[in-house]
DNA sequence: ATAGTAAACGAACGTTCGTGCTAATTTGTC
DNA sequence: GACAAATTAGCACGAACGTTCGTTTACTAT
């Protein structure tokens, strides 16, 4: 069987085993322990996404789906490379649900409201359990350091440009005041999803995503041209 | 954290052991003792708020003040009533930073924009270490159940309810259109307050404040009426 | 059919968590 | 300066944490 080319990259003069990640899985997986590995991950996103990614432990991750710790934990190697695949799985089901549906929209205006109304169908819609998994995690890493917080700001940073993106799209299809700020926009729209989400989570405001949805198609009106396609 | 499969000790029904609050503080606080809780709790709510309020730990919580767990640990009886006590502290580190600073300024459209401003100098100046404490509390324990979170939760109602009656006033001042909704008004202002902070400490975006302060002045400007006093 | 490897297990490690006792020390009052 | 109360420290406990290890079970490729 054709042996995996193991990067034996010996070139480095051995200095002292800093060790932080010796025991990575060097294991060809299977169709099994793919399986197993996306179903610990989907457990792993909804845990998550409600008591977040420090509250997300390796027992009670493995209790909930019936099986050992060690034999869980054998997938990752480590609890940060399992919070690292579970930041992975969650941002694949963001894109299924959210940015993947938005540019089935045609270009400009109602693909920068399908981005925005997709978002409020994700969090209302409950697809994380907690709510959405990505701002909770971002204002649990915001104050910390390491690989973790970094992929969630590169994430986020995604996000962002996508709505940027969006918002220069609806510009240049003559849908959008082109002297508009595009960023500005962009965080603005991210603002009141954000403010809606906190509003309905916390202080259990029924109203909040219908609001947010008001307030994002009146910003949008009133900035839109003549040119515009009519918003819902 | 399953903190609710604890004291399950069905094993002696001789002595029920509610335990929970069973050694309230009987006693009667001295000035010392009141001394050093308020320099824990000063401690405390900077560490919950880059932390998190699970984050703080008792532990940690006293080596950095160089003192004994359990000497530390007998000012509150409990983990939860430590917690309670850092979001009261942190509470009152709010009101006056903000609140009360706000007050000062004329009823209406200042005292308004006095609010938000306060909000955001508190935020900028780092008087809570990790940015805004109950930024980082609320979704923290937004999917969390017990009387931490509501008490968090009172308390943003408090903060809601204060930008709510602020635009209150400055409608009834003749400044702003009465016809607007307060309650929306307000929790627009808030999410841009929000985003901006989860822009700066994420994305460290360092205009985020600054922005934050155009967007909410570009939105007051655009709703003030003409007997309005002229914005900053 | 069987060898070889991937996947999962069970038990234990060393830490750290919150918490409960008891003893010592400090503080405020007379 | 004595005395009681308030405060702090010392020590220990059980549970849960992430992690390691050796072993067993289940698959898969010959």
């Amino acid at each position: 069987m054709p042996r995996v080319l193991r990067s034996s990259s010996r070139k480095t003069l051995v200095k002292k085993r800093v060790n932080k990640r010796v025991n990575k899985p060097v294991l060809r997986r299977q169709a099994k322990g793919l399986r197993t590995r996306e179903a610990i991950l989907a457990r792993a996103v909804d845990i998550a996404s409600a008591q977040g990614l420090e509250g997300l432990t390796v027992g009670s991750l493995a209790e909930q789906l019936g099986m050992s710790k060690s034999g869980l934990f054998a997938h990752f190697g480590s609890k940060e490379e399992l919070q690292l695949a579970t930041v992975e799985m969650a941002r694949q089901v963001f894109i299924d649900k959210v940015t993947r549906p938005a540019i089935a929209a045609p270009k400009g205006m109602p693909r920068l409201w399908s981005l925005i109304d997709h978002w409020l169908i994700l969090v209302e819609k409950r697809v994380f359990e907690g709510g959405c998994f990505f701002t909770a995690a971002s204002f649990e890493f915001d104050g910390r350091l390491g690989v973790v917080r970094d992929r969630i700001a590169a994430i986020m940073h995604e996000w962002i440009g996508a709505i940027t993106r969006a918002v220069q799209g609806a510009q240049n299809a003559g849908h959008l005041d082109p002297k508009l700020d595009a960023t500005r926009l962009a965080f603005e729209f991210h603002a009141i999803a954000i403010g809606a989400h906190w509003a309905h989570q916390l202080l259990e405001d029924r109203q909040a995503y219908s609001r947010a949805r008001l307030m994002a198609l009146e910003k949008l009106r009133g900035v839109a041209t003549l040119q515009s396609p009519r918003l819902p």
